[in-house]
RNA sequence: CGGGCCGUGGCGCAGCUUGGUAGCGCGCUUGACUGGGGGUCAAGAGGUCGCGGGUUCGAAUCCCGCCGGCCCGACCA
């Protein structure tokens, strides 16, 4: 490729709607531009990144024996309705009609449609199977951000294990696990792989590989000590004992007028300490109102609530729902003595007494208060959010809590979809079983976003070799002079023939445009090709990833890059 | 969906308070000088001021409505 003829639109200034880092260079550096929001075009040099990024997630999959599929994004109603999907994802998924009034959704997840094909298998012999495709995902996402981390449109590859039992799910979600290090090794950057919340896909465990990244927009629990690491979403944590003092026999009501909040009852005169006294939370599950009580200091980890309980829809109540079935406004809300209503409380409350809670009369407190006395709870669960220096569940050291953006998903599904769609096969007993299923994304634009974010300088990008679009540059100084062009030339078409992605830069531009233009694509090598190397019978090699410059003599220049470069690809 | 900010040549911005010929920097075109880290000079091209309505002799500017984008929160494989 030669430059002077390439789309590369690279800009000066950031532009003025970027936030994220990758957002700002994927743009400047003329790798893609916004259509509106949450969609973004990749031009030239972002789709031989992406196809790049393609590959080595082909080579990784086919690594694992895994089939290639394409399947489509219009998705008929009936599909979705069988898995219970078609309402339950009402809110992301773009759904419409067609022309004869059919109603269509576009695919945002394919469990449906692959397990739809699966029911075509009769047998355990042709199990284990993996399938996967790349395919463009929709999702009306509520709030798209971030340049390419979180757009509405965007290719993923997402692959399905089939397996006769949960014994093979599991050799298979292990076989996948291995290849996704493999895969974000190979695209240059470090993860952390952490126990997550498996959401709306159903199933009972998935691990999220998790890129550490203020751009990214989860937090995780992580343990330097054992490797213990957990989504917010699904992490727990060890509490120190607390020791309470034996209360009364019964809560004594107090006036607590002007009081709101937890943090106005802790600072009143005669108030009592965030920590000993009861968070009320009024929830809606499925339009049944529903209490939920945590310590005062506590936070809920809204994910942990909807995984533990049975509810298709679960949503935070209205003042006036409030007001309606507690007779109080937050502030003085409490479960004491509440018979009528549902009540949740969090772990960390269980055994505890002399606490202080709303009386459910505005303006009014209870102190005094033993939890399982005085409150009819009908489930414990762990519902908090676990907060920093915590104990760690596994070894009790402190916990770091740290944001990370979601790079992939891996989920052991079991037999939801296969039981949805009828996939069935007979076992070695002759014996009908549903197929156990898992299931496995990586978002492509997302990951080479994240490569940004995790290869940059103030200068650019700094691509890996393996997913650069070009892997050297070759900048002629002064192409209108013949002896230079040419020189630049020979050496191009040599490296080209060591199989080398190179691009000729023969623009007639002032060196100084042509080394930042380099440096903020974030080409890996650079070679120089200029009248004071020339005169030396060399060129100038310069690395960017540390700006380390050698000069090479330029009849031996091509092999000695071709070999750098191809030691790089992995 | 709540809160905040913002839409003016390709990019980044000023002008709006107080209505009166649409401006700056970068980029682009042509030419000259230049040439090892975004150079200099000269001459140019390029704008329905997001859209619609209203007020006014006159609207980028004031008023109303709508659309779009970004950020925070809610939400979210």
């Amino acid at each position: 490729m030669r430059w002077s003829q390439a789309f590369i639109p690279t800009l000066r200034d950031d532009p003025a709607d970027a936030e994220a880092i990758s957002h700002k260079l994927l743009v400047r550096a003329g790798f893609a531009r916004q259509l509106m929001a949450g969609v973004y075009s990749l031009l030239p040099l972002g789709l031989r990144s992406f196809q790049k990024v393609e590959k080595i997630i082909r080579e990784e999959m086919e690594g694992l024996g895994a089939q290639e599929f394409s399947l489509p994004s219009l998705h008929p109603k009936d599909l979705w309705e069988r898995s219970g999907r078609w309402s339950k994802m009402a809110g992301e998924m773009f759904q419409f009609e067609d022309r004869r009034g059919s109603d269509v959704g576009l695919g945002m997840t394919h469990e449906e449609v692959f397990a739809h094909l699966a029911g075509e298998l009769r047998s355990y012999k042709q199990l284990p199977q993996i399938w996967y495709q790349f395919q463009t995902k929709f999702r009306d996402e509520p709030r798209p951000k971030s340049g390419l981390l979180r757009v509405r449109e965007f290719t993923m590859k997402d692959s399905y294990s089939l397996d006769v039992d949960h014994e093979g799910l599991g050799q298979s979600f292990e076989r996948h696990f291995e290849a996704y290090r493999r895969i974000f090794k190979r695209l240059g950057f470090e993860v952390v792989a952490v126990e997550a919340s498996s959401g709306s896909m159903g199933g009972n465990e998935s691990i999220e590989f998790m890129l550490r990244t203020e751009a990214g927009e989860d937090r995780v629990a992580g343990c330097g000590e054992c490797g213990y690491a957990a989504n917010l979403e699904k992490a727990s944590s060890r509490l120190p004992e607390v020791e309470d003092e034996a209360c009364e026999a019964t809560p004594e009501k107090f006036p607590t007028p002007k009081v709101r909040t937890i943090d106005d009852l802790a600072e009143m005169e005669g108030g009592t300490p965030a920590e000993r006294q009861i968070k009320t939370l009024v929830y809606l599950m499925d339009e049944k109102v529903v209490l939920v009580l945590l310590r005062g200091d506590h936070l809920i980890a809204e994910q942990k609530l909807i995984d533990s309980v049975e509810a298709d829809s679960i949503r935070p109540a209205r003042p006036e729902e409030i007001q309606s079935a507690l007779g109080a406004q937050p502030g003085s809300l409490g479960a004491v003595g509440v018979e009528d209503l549902f009540v949740i409380a969090d772990e960390s409350l269980r055994g505890r007494r002399g606490l202080t809670t709303g009386a459910n009369e505005d303006g009014f407190h209870l102190r005094g208060v033993d939890v399982e006395r005085d409150i009819p709870v009908k489930g414990w669960l762990d519902l908090r959010e676990v907060l920093p220096g915590e104990g760690c569940p596994m070894c009790s050291q402190p916990l770091d809590v740290y944001k990370c953006l979601e790079v992939g998903h891996i989920f052991k599904l079991g037999t939801r979809y296969s039981e949805a769609m009828g996939a069935k096969v007979l076992d070695q007993n002759g014996k009908s079983v549903p197929i156990v299923m898992g299931s496995y994304g990586i978002g492509l634009d997302r990951n080479l976003a994240a490569i940004v974010e995790a290869n940059h300088d103030e200068s650019g990008i700094i691509w890996p070799v393996n997913v650069s679009p070009f892997e050297v540059v070759v900048t002629v100084l002064k192409p209108k002079a013949v002896d230079c062009l040419e020189a630049g030339q020979r050496l191009y078409e040599a490296l080209l023939g060591h199989g080398i992605d190179v691009i000729l830069d023969d623009r007639d531009e002032r060196p100084g445009v042509k080394f930042k233009d380099a440096d903020l694509i974030g080409i890996p090598y650079r070679v120089t090709v200029g009248p004071k190397g020339l005169a030396d019978s060399v060129v100038e090699l310069k690395r960017r990833r540390d700006g380390q410059t050698r000069d090479l003599e330029i009849a031996q220049a091509a092999l000695a890059i071709a070999e750098e470069v191809l030691d790089e690809r992995h």
